[in-house]
DNA sequence: ACCTGAACACCGTTCAAGT
DNA sequence: ACCTGAACACCGTTCAAGT
């Protein structure tokens, strides 16, 4: 049981560390085993090495999430079919939910994490543009773009939240049991409207977006009275 | 060094377990030491129990979460002073956020935990009867409800972020710094609008409550025609 | 049924020491 | 400067065994 002195290039010879190499270990894990597994001391064991290396380039577990969400915000592009740019602003912020459904921990971390790489801020860069053509003046802009990725964001995270979990179901369907339980005496409204609370019948996402778009388009910044 | 058999009594008789028990130790931790240190194992040990006990009561951290968030809810009343309901609704909605905002990682908890406590759904009725005040269709109201609050917790899980973490001062302003250094070849908008992207002045919660309101009261529930 | 000790399988982060 | 082993201070959840 001597222990082998490990011939000294096991694996051809161990490449440097660096913050790329260990992003791509990250993006590596990520995909394979999802968000909850990239943690430091996994992702170190991925680069033969211990946790506490990390710490030159990676400031934080936070720091490490924010840079796989950054990696997959690259595939978004501006979409260039359809004239109206209402409607091309609709797809891009789709196509950014796309993502973020696709990998619902993401939307969840996104929430918390001021996201500022380069593929964010290419996407918020599209958002202004397509607000621009739309004719919204530039202080409602600022705010407006604020307010789409806010919504498509937690509107992801929301999903996300029982589309993942395991108790899910009896969640949901526990819940839908209380709506329609709702004592009519001291909740009326809740009782009279029922399942359509839940329901998703008809583009409820897109109707959300619509809100948003036209409530953008008229109402001024400064109108404030109260 | 004997092991004193401990007197039967050292506290006076350990109260069983319940639910409710368990909450409100849960609670004082919470409101002690905040909610990251609500975990199984030192709930458990305020009430002088292993973590394995508490699995015959709550069947999950996030369950524990969910009754803090719930409990704190509580203190949520419908605003009977202003005579307009636009108002009522924007004041309901931020005393909903004014606890969040106190107690931000429970925003963000709340994200991603569909709640459904009594106290929540008091809330959701409140909303629905104020809606139907302002003459909302019921169809619409449904689904506004849920788009109000989800931004009301989402705005408050955002700022929860670069309040509660150390890093944000460096955060934010390294994201500051890459709005001003845009470059204006490839992010004409961003450089253009700069600081404004950033900046809170005005009352940019309001404008978004606006927005939203603005945009309910207008949008048709099934004019999608896309 | 309820309660428990102990174990399983992990975490993030820091620090002193090496190269 | 960069890298590391080892340690500190924790986690959630399950399970077999007891009462």
């Amino acid at each position: 049981m001597a222990k082998q002195p490990r011939s000294r290039r096991e694996r051809p010879s161990k490449p440097a560390l660096s913050r790329e190499g260990i992003i791509v270990a990250a993006l590596a894990l990520f995909h394979e085993e999802g968000l909850a597994k990239v943690t430091m001391r996994r992702v170190a064991a991925v680069l033969d090495t211990g946790p506490a290396s990390l710490y030159v380039y990676i400031s934080d577990t936070e720091d490490l999430h924010a840079e796989i969400l950054d990696a997959l915000l690259a595939g978004i592009a501006e979409p260039s079919s359809p004239d109206d740019w209402h409607e091309r602003l609709k797809g891009t912020l789709r196509s950014y939910m796309a993502v973020l459904f696709e990998h619902p921990e993401l939307a969840r971390m996104a929430m918390s994490t001021m996201p500022s790489g380069p593929n964010y801020l290419a996407l918020v860069e599209t958002i202004l543009a397509l607000l621009k053509e739309g004719g919204v003046p530039d202080g409602q802009a600022a705010w407006a773009v604020d307010l789409l990725l806010l919504f498509a964001t937690a509107q992801a995270a929301e999903k996300a939240a029982w589309k993942a979990s395991a108790r899910s179901p009896s969640d949901f369907s526990s819940l839908a049991k209380i709506i329609e339980t709702a004592d009519a005496e001291t909740l009326p409204n809740i009782a009279r409207l029922g399942a359509d609370l839940l329901s998703g019948r008809g583009d409820r996402l897109g109707w959300g977006f619509d809100v948003l778009i036209n409530g953008i388009l008229e109402t001024r910044r400064m109108e404030t009275k109260s």
